[in-house]
RNA sequence: CAUAGGACGUAAGGG
């Protein structure tokens, strides 16, 4: 049954759901581990509804069907359910207490997230990253910074927290003093990716290629990005075809950096060389036609897109109401409706966009609707 | 053997 388990979890974590589902279908026994196992398999590829089914099918649900269960909700953006989840348990453990932590800071609902963190009875490595990211990631760098001092056991991923909120806000000296405390052969991709998005983000090619010479050899194929920004794109496709993983977070920080620069020409060419690509690959050749004007190109890259999240219809939305065409942008906004896909931000965006265009009566319907179909009140 | 953490896409600030 172990190794039956084990086999199901591999499949998981690496994108098999059919495999998962015939393993698990297929075992000659299963346990109470096989059953949480197919829990996280069915949310980790976003079936909410059949992970939920399975967990109210389960006989015997612990502390660790019930943390699945709220991770679930909670990764599927439905963060009221897994607030009601945590409250529901009798026994709650770090991990629960983390994975709400986590729902919050994912969520943005950093109040709520920090009351989490200073309730909690126990505190370990990972709850102290989540609190430590979610700082840094809204820009709030002292705290984090003090988190940081605070921190009992710091690892690698608490490092690159920190270095990628100093990144990301244009503290790169910082970032990189950071970054160049860690041993060179503790690096992975991950820490790479971070300092180097850093560098590319802020315009500074010339040290982000610098670093790179410095790097061990195993993080090489993040170079590409370098390569391809810097217009040596012989070169990045070169690199590419070495590298022997194909870091996908790469390929996609390169695309941005052609997107953001609006070098459409390039940014396709990469597109189509791209050995995988995910739902931030396609948003952000999106937004690569918006930025050019071509509205048409971006509507076909919105629908050929294997599925849509809330960022790809929200920067459909924006681009819409961005450019110019309110009601368009206001038929993308009731269909967003029907799905559920909406949030304060859509409203922002689009009411902020029409103003500025000077398209008040566009901007008054969305208005009339946040009131009508969602109750909120202007702020 | 199972459940929580770090890098890449949209929007918000505004001199």
């Amino acid at each position: 049954v172990v190794s039956w388990n084990a086999l199901l979890t591999a499949y998981a974590h690496n994108g098999y759901l059919e495999e998962a589902k015939k393993t698990f279908d297929d075992m000659p026994m299963k346990n109470s581990v096989s059953f949480k196992a197919m829990l996280s398999a069915f949310y980790q590829h976003k079936h909410l509804e059949e992970a939920k089914s399975l967990f109210d099918r389960m006989q015997n649900r612990d502390v660790v069907s019930y943390n699945a269960m709220l991770t679930a909700y909670a990764q599927n953006g439905h963060v009221e359910e897994a607030r009601k989840i945590f409250d529901s348990m009798s026994q709650r453990d770090v991990i629960t207490w983390t994975a709400m932590l986590a729902a919050y800071a994912h969520n943005n609902r950093l109040e709520q997230a920090k009351l989490i963190f200073d309730e909690m009875p126990d505190r370990n490595h990972v709850t102290w990253t989540v609190m430590l990211a979610a700082y840094a990631q809204s820009g709030k760098l002292e705290e984090a910074k003090l988190l940081f001092d605070e921190f009992p056991q710091q690892d690698l991923v608490s490092w690159t927290a920190m270095i990628a909120g100093y990144a990301q806000n244009g503290h790169l000296e910082e970032a990189r003093s950071l970054f160049d405390r860690v041993s060179r052969e503790s690096l992975d991709p991950v820490s790479c990716s971070a300092m180097i998005s850093g560098y590319t983000q802020h315009g500074q090619l010339e040290q982000a290629v610098e670093l790179l010479h410095e790097l061990p050899e195993r993080n090489l194929y993040a170079s590409t990005s370098i390569f391809a920004h810097g217009g040596f794109m012989d070169k990045a496709r070169e690199m590419l075809q070495e590298s022997p993983q194909q870091n996908l977070v790469v390929w996609n920080a390169m695309l941005s950096a052609y997107t953001q620069g609006g070098c459409i020409e390039e940014a396709k060419e990469l597109f189509t060389q791209m050995p995988r690509r995910n739902l931030i690959t396609w948003t952000a050749m999106l937004m690569a036609y918006v930025q050019v004007g071509k509205l048409q190109q971006a509507e076909m890259f919105f629908h050929r897109m294997p599925e849509q999240d809330l960022i790809s219809w929200s920067a459909m939305l924006a681009a819409l109401a961005h450019k110019g065409h309110p009601a368009s942008a206001f038929t993308v906004f009731n269909e967003m409706k029907i799905l559920h896909m909406c949030e304060p931000s859509c409203f922002a965006g689009a009411i902020t966009a029409c103003s500025h265009d000077g398209e008040v009566d566009a901007g008054r319907s969305f208005f009339v609707s946040m009131r009508m179909d969602f109750g909120m009140e202007a702020s």
